[in-house]
DNA sequence: TTGTATGCGTTATCAA
DNA sequence: TTGATAACGCATACAA
């Protein structure tokens, strides 16, 4: 194994001054940190991440909290996970995967958690250590997200320039803020438009959305879009059409959100928001790391930019 | 941060008394062995990971490499890195997910590797450090898998148990050991009861299925049960019957393999050959540590005897 | 700007 | 069976 006194040797320098041009290279003279460079590239120099944590009173590891139910996980946060594993890499930190609230939260520099409700206030707040949450809250907790306001914006703008002459929102049956910032984004773009909205909410299920339909399929004229807070509540939507033979996208549109898997399983293939689901874990892994680079100050929230990906369940 | 000293200094003995209670409780007596734990409990003692890994020389992370394009990545792998997770934790391990083969393999003390097909050979020979592979294969590499070759011989049974008269097995068109298993278990089975064992293969898509249903509708009598080598198989096969109006499960059967997110998406819902991938996960975790604990020893083959899940696709 | 000494928490070695 | 000491590789504090 390479250490830093044999690329000092090699470098004819103390192993403070390589230490030093790896942790503070504005303090060596551009002479010596050549040198350096050198002798750690002929080497091929890696530091030993057990001593840097060590020394530093760290331990390199985060903790992922995924305090959903995993059986009722959804397939993106596979990306979640992807992302967030390729932005603590850049800084050689490694994972843990945690699917308790009662879990040591020791041996670990910091966390990143998902699937908090609101009822998680009170865990999140006797967190010790710097904390980064994937998914919208209004709560002050740092977060990266979809901006799902400017989601849902975009499909109800969509369906109304394609000539849907009536829009209906399903959304999902929870007081959580991506469902209300979801709703709001369909909702200020139908009054802009001076056109009402309807909103009905059911749990995330696709067969309560094909329910729906079955259910109410009287109510819904021709020429109507679905804008759907899920691709699983579309898929049922979808079926529950399909099982009037309804006529898509011609008759009737549906737009799907997340775009991750379930969209294309679905058939007809799904329209959606799709979300940049591995860019949001890389996002949310390097705000940990600079909050805990900066002793745990605040980062804000980042919302980022959702597209919108037309297929065949809405007219083109 | 409570340490080693702390414990010591409470239990009234050297820290290498507490070190030997840890790592070698068999050369302290049992006197002294209460003591120590009474004190670790009572200072809530949590050793620390970056000293034990730079002591022993070791990095305490293992990485996984998933080889399979992410794109295309089952959603199972969810659940694999879940249990991964799980069995890696109960040692004290993190995890570092990585998706490229051209990867740096320092900093850690041993692979997992999925999605290794025949091709990869060369580089797992490579690997200079403990490996262990998720999947059949027939290289001598150390792996955990589900009981491929059972599962379809359970899944066959099933349906001669139910009197359906033709049998026809659609296959992935990979030279794979885990498919070759599969097609084992199903041909075994048809030549015990003496029925002709009917193979059609092909990549696994199940837009490929459902069009090779359109493709060949007048070949299939009723009375036919169609066992897959997928969900994904197995979801289009449904569709393509569907689409002829045929009646599941009293005409037609269809099974399925996997048994992760997939068989439940599907309309109606799939029976299936349930491989226990968390389980799976936490084996690989705990098979790839022992190894490591052995220095490297071989720890051979795992099979994992899968669940049959009878769902609205096959008769009751 | 550069180098020396010391400590991070744990374990292996060796002596008692 | 138990304890003292050194070592793992790196970074901080301080001295030069």
């Amino acid at each position: 194994m390479i250490t830093l006194s044999d690329v000092a040797k090699k470098a004819n320098v103390s192993k403070m001054t390589v230490s030093r041009v790896i942790n503070h290279p504005g303090q060596v003279t551009d002479e010596l940190k050549q040198l350096v460079f050198a002798a750690m590239k002929d080497l091929d120099y890696r530091p030993n991440v057990a001593a840097k944590a060590l020394a530093n009173n760290r331990s390199q590891v985060i903790k992922f909290f995924i305090l959903e139910d995993i059986d009722t996980t959804e397939p993106y946060y596979m990306n979640l996970l992807f992302g967030i594993a390729k932005g603590l890499d850049e800084k050689q930190y490694a994972l843990q995967l945690v699917t308790s609230r009662n879990y040591d939260l020791g041996n670990s520099d910091g966390y990143i958690i998902t699937g908090a409700r609101a009822k998680d206030q009170e865990w999140l707040d006797r967190l010790e250590k710097p904390a980064v949450v994937f998914g919208e809250n209004r709560y002050g907790y740092d977060f990266v997200d979809t901006d799902n306001k400017q989601g849902t914006t975009m499909a109800t703008e969509y369906a109304i320039a394609k000539n849907y002459q009536s829009l209906v929102f399903i959304g999902i049956d929870v007081k959580e803020a991506f469902e209300y910032s979801r709703e709001a984004g369909f909702i200020n773009t139908m009054q802009q438009h001076q056109m009402i909205p309807k909103i009905y909410r059911m749990a995330n299920h696709s067969h309560l959305s094909e329910q729906f339909i079955n259910d109410n399929w009287q109510k819904f004229a021709r020429n109507t879009a679905f804008i759907c807070a899920s691709d699983r509540l579309a898929i049922g939507i979808v079926r529950g059409l399909a099982h009037h033979d309804a006529a898509i996208p011609n008759d009737f549109g549906v737009f799907g959100f997340d775009g991750v898997f379930l969209d294309q399983v679905s058939n007809p293939k799904l329209a959606t928001v799709k979300q940049p689901i591995q860019e949001i874990g890389r996002l949310c892994a390097r705000m940990l790391l600079q909050k805990i680079a900066q002793s745990g100050s605040p980062q804000g929230e980042l919302l980022v930019t959702p597209e919108l990906v037309i297929r065949d369940s809405m007219r083109k």
